[in-house]
DNA sequence: AATTTAATTCTACATTTGTAGAGTAATATT
DNA sequence: AATATTACTCTACAAATGTAGAATTAAATT
């Protein structure tokens, strides 16, 4: 199953601290803070959906995330590549560089990259 | 406000038919259809929403998009691009060409689409 | 004209999501 | 030891979403 939004958002979060403590999860938040027993849930629920584990310490427990960000993002960036290109990623390379308003610098970084790329599945 | 799931579905097969009564909608839709009424009530909260117009033929609603694929494409990917790269849509680029697997002609493909682009800054 | 088909609105209901209070238990602080 | 803090579970509830039946009406077909 999916996450939410806001569970993703906290997900962001938890990405970013590798792991926390909620206290922890809470101070990433600006004010005004969602309640802790908001992000309690948020975390309970996160945990049911497989996308989070836990160490416990003593009483309390130190959350982690059971799914590297990458790979979370790729799933979903698939998902947009299907609906919106066919299931294709080149359209969609194509469409992306068009509408972005990409800087020379950053173009050219991304043709080294791609030069790189093309190099590497050479062999 | 956003499009839900669902909306969205039914959002890219009025794309696709650019303009469309009901019953083709419906027919884009694979066995098990979706009652009429679900649809009916998807193109309400869409009309609601601003996605949608319509023009009264008779009794019955011509409905067409509000907004170009093109444009929501890239609100939907600004988000995502904010989210997950730090709103550097050049660190998202390079992760994209690393993650996803183009073949060899795609990734030329793409590499003489920036060159395009970078000739056509330039002046 | 009578019947069928299609479109629309209204109503409904289960599920998911966003948010948090109350209660409880453990830990830290005074 | 007494008190304050923290984390957690349970419960709750409003809003959004997915789905569709019933009723109504207009248009098309027989």
């Amino acid at each position: 199953m999916k996450l939410s939004k806001t569970e993703e958002q906290l997900m962001q979060h938890l990405w970013k601290l590798e792991k926390a403590f909620m206290k922890d999860l809470l101070e990433q938040y600006e004010d005004p803070k969602p309640a802790t027993t908001t992000i309690a849930t948020l975390l309970k629920r996160m945990t049911d959906k497989g996308y989070v584990g836990y160490k416990t310490h003593g009483k309390s427990r130190e959350y982690y995330p059971l799914i590297r960000k990458a790979d979370y993002f790729s799933k979903h960036l698939n998902g947009l590549i299907k609906n919106f290109f066919n299931d294709s990623a080149s359209q969609f390379a194509s469409f992306f560089t068009k509408e972005t308003n990409l800087s020379e610098a950053e173009l050219k970084e991304l043709r080294s990259i791609i030069d790189q790329q093309i190099e590497s599945n050479k062999k």
